[in-house]
DNA sequence: CTAGGAATGTAGCAGTTGCTACAAAGACTC
DNA sequence: GAGTCTTTGTAGCAACTGCTACATTCCTAG
C-alpha cells in the first residue's frame, strides 16, 4: 500500500470524525484540510476532487453507522410495525447515534438542494435504512413492508429533525409517545 | 407609503415565490435580485442585509402557509392523536403544501448548520406548527398534548424528508400507512 | 550513485460572495 | 429656482471558493 493510500484512509477517518462533530457547515477544502492535518493541495492529490473526498468519507460514516444499527437489533427479528417503531426510535435516539442523525439531516437537505454529491449519497443511505427496517418487519405482511418501512424511517428522521428545532427534551417526550403507536 | 415600502413588499412577495419554486440553493444577493427584477444594490437599500431580507420573506411564507393550514382544519377540532395523524398527513401532503414542505426541510437543515438567520426562523415556524397541532388535539389528555404534537410534527416533517430521498410514490404509501396509526 | 517516479510545498488564478463608497438622478418643499 | 431628502446606478473591495501550474524534495529501482 502506497503512502498515498495510507494517507487517503487516514484522511477519510479524520474527516469523518470532523463531519460528525461539526456537520456540513465547515467543509471548504481549506477547512477540511486543516481538520485532517494536511494541506488543501494534498487533499486534491489524495482524492480527485472535493466531491470524491466527501463521497468516500460519507460512505465510510454510513457503513460504520449501519454496523452499529445491525448490532443493535439482529436482522430477521420478526417484529410488527408497531413494535419496530419503538425499537427503531430507541436505537436511533441513543447518544452514540446522535451525531450521525444530525449529519444525516444535513445530508438530506443538501440532497434536496441538488448539491453534488449529496443526492447520490442520500439515496444510497436511505436504501440502507429501508433495508435495515424491512429486514426486521417479519411480523408485518410482506406487501405492507415497504410502506411500513418508509413510515418508520419518516418518524425516525422526523424526530431527529424536530430535535434541531425544539430541543432534546421535547423530542425525548415525543419519542416515548411514538413508542405507544400501533397499526390498526 | 413610500416607494421604498412599496418595493419592499413587492420584493418580499416575488422572492417568496422564487424561494418556494427553487429552494435555498440559489440565494446569493445577485440571484435574488435577478429573481425580483431589481439590482442587488437595491435589495440592500430595501433591507438592512441579506439575513433581514430572508427573514422577512420566510416570515411571509410561513404566515401564508399557516393560513392555509388553519383553513384546512378548523382550530378547536377535538381530535385524538391517532385521528390527527391522518388529517395532518393528508393536509401537509396536499399538492399546494408541497413547495412549502420542501423549502421547510431546507430551512431546518440550514438551522441545524447554525446559518443565520435560519435557526430563529426554524424555531418560530416550529412553534407555529406545534401550536396548530395542539389546538386540534381536543380529544387527547392535555398533559400528553406537547409530546403528541411533537410526535405528529416529526411524522409530517419526516414524510417530507423521505420524499426527497425516495420519491413521491413510496412516500404516498407511507402516508397512507401512517393514517392507520393509533395510540395505545 | 543515479535516474525517474512518488510525494509535497508555494503561489496564484478565476470565479463568487456579501457589502459599500461615491455620486448622479429624481422628487418635493420653500 | 435653490436646497434637501429619497431613490438608484456604477464600480469595486476584501474575503473566500475549488482547483491548478510549477517547482522541489524524497524514495526506491537499477
Amino acid at each position: 500500500m502506497s503512502i498515498r493510500d495510507t494517507q487517503r484512509a487516514r484522511v477519510i477517518e479524520t474527516i469523518g470524525a470532523h463531519l460528525l462533530a461539526t456537520g456540513l457547515a465547515q467543509t471548504s477544502l481549506r477547512q477540511l484540510a486543516a481538520a485532517a492535518g494536511v494541506s488543501d493541495r494534498m487533499l486534491l492529490y489524495y482524492f480527485t476532487d472535493k466531491a470524491d473526498l466527501l463521497a468516500q468519507t460519507m460512505a465510510r460514516i454510513a457503513a460504520d453507522s449501519a454496523g452499529q444499527l445491525a448490532d443493535a437489533i439482529p436482522p430477521g427479528a420478526a417484529l410488527s410495525a408497531g413494535q419496530l417503531i419503538g425499537e427503531a426510535v430507541r436505537v436511533t435516539s441513543a447518544p452514540a447515534m446522535k451525531p450521525f442523525m444530525r449529519l444525516w439531516i444535513e445530508v438530506v437537505a443538501a440532497a434536496a438542494r441538488g448539491e453534488a454529491p449529496y443526492p447520490a449519497i442520500a439515496h444510497q443511505i436511505t436504501q440502507g435504512f429501508l433495508g435495515w427496517i424491512e429486514a426486521r418487519l417479519g411480523a408485518t405482511p410482506e406487501a405492507e413492508r415497504p410502506a411500513a418501512a418508509a413510515m418508520i424511517l419518516a418518524l425516525v428522521d422526523g424526530l431527529a429533525l424536530v430535535e434541531v428545532c425544539s430541543g432534546a427534551a421535547l423530542t425525548a417526550q415525543a419519542a416515548n409517545y411514538a413508542a405507544r403507536l400501533r397499526v390498526i
